[in-house]
DNA sequence: AATACATTCAATTGATATATTGAATGATAT
DNA sequence: ATATCATTCAATATATCAATTGAATGTATT
């Protein structure tokens, strides 16, 4: 006899989520986000050796959560589509409200340095539109460079003491990030503060605001 | 040096991926989102040894999915909230668009016996206030009377020949079932069309029914 | 208090996943 | 063609997970 259909999808969604079910994966997944990447280039970024790096990427693969191209000799990998953001982002909301320690987590280390909410992207894009803002991309400049938000600076936090002078100190300071829990913005938050510039983080990160339909620029 | 917080969510993440990446405890989940229930009911139902059921289950409380009560001996199990229900949605949505398989299993048992697109639930709604369809819940007994569409039939698939007679043959009939994948309803509308009924299955089931916020009625 | 029952715990076995290493593939450049 | 580089495959040791069994816990009933 064989299986029932139903057991059957059941055991290709058990593999999906067993796909994300792996701290590399999820961070594998959070930097693609930002956009196509190498093996190698997520590799090194994330610390992982190159074959182990590999071997995750397949698995995400195989479950349908990435798609790769080959581009000369390297072999780029990008999210299939926005339902992984989808994904991603139920498993946050559920897990912040349902897991005690996230909670701890999160308020302990992300709430702490920071009384303030993040600025929604609606309220963002209003105060963009009449010219109040200063947006500030914290990311490296390869994922600033394939995309971003208009007329955002791009200063990786490396750089931010160094690069203070760029600001406006009369004008409102917005970071953003790769998403929800990517700590650059919250670094560059307090630094900026310290230095008593007014600034705030936006909400989640560049890839919601992209699936959001917001507009973009690139390079 | 202490693991960065970051690093610590993604685990705290990664864990409940793990708890759905099973598929014995997604079935335990399509269960729990029709109402509470023992771990008797649901390891006889799902055909687990009773120690088995239970180490899922706490597996599942574990990721926070669900939560727990004491009644008497009983101790009872329901999904913490209707997030868990969102998360179960995205996976599907995924795992059919972007799993080949998924989407075979889908096309070729789910919808080749059934050429037409289900009733949605606003459609539902409108066409019963207008007393223009009988709702057929092809649950079971229990399930159905935890909590149903106002005013539907309950006739589990079992009996559904026996008692072809409470049928109007001159109305329509909309079936529902616990979810998308819940073969009972396609099953039943399936046999009513052989009888010459007028028969078609409503949108996913009645968990969503639920959470969207539409009426209920129990017992 | 003693018994019956539902559930959970603990220990075992077999299966599956992860990280590592070194070799194999596939594409470009010389 | 040969060399070079990025990536993938294959094989291994280690760790984690799943199902089973039998014992332990906790609650209701007698």
């Amino acid at each position: 006899m064989s299986i029932s259909p139903k057991q059957a999808l059941f055991a290709e969604f058990a593999t999906v989520a067993r796909a994300i079910g792996h701290p590399h994966r999820l961070e594998i997944l959070e930097h693609l986000a930002q956009g196509e990447r190498g093996v190698d280039a997520l590799s090194s970024r994330l610390g992982l050796a190159i074959a182990n790096a590999s071997q995750h990427l397949q698995q995400l693969r195989r479950a349908g959560l990435v798609t790769s191209r080959r581009d000369g000799k390297f072999v780029l990998y990008r999210l299939s589509d926005d339902g992984v953001l989808a994904l991603l982002s139920s498993l946050r909301q559920l897990a912040e409200r349902n897991i005690a320690e996230v909670g701890q987590i999160v308020r302990g280390y992300f709430d702490e340095r920071d009384s303030m909410e993040p600025v929604s992207r609606g309220e963002l894009l209003e105060r963009m539109r009449a010219g109040l803002v200063t947006v500030l991309d914290v990311r490296p400049a390869d994922e600033f460079a394939s995309g971003h938000v208009p007329g955002a600076l791009n200063i990786p936090l490396s750089e931010l003491e160094a690069r203070l002078s760029e600001f406006d100190p009369g004008r409102e300071i917005v970071a953003y990030c790769r998403g929800t829990y990517c700590v650059l913005s919250f670094e560059a938050v307090a630094r900026l503060r310290v230095r008593g510039l007014k600034a705030r983080r936006m909400e989640e990160g560049l890839p919601e605001w992209r699936a959001a339909g917001l507009p973009l620029e690139s390079t």
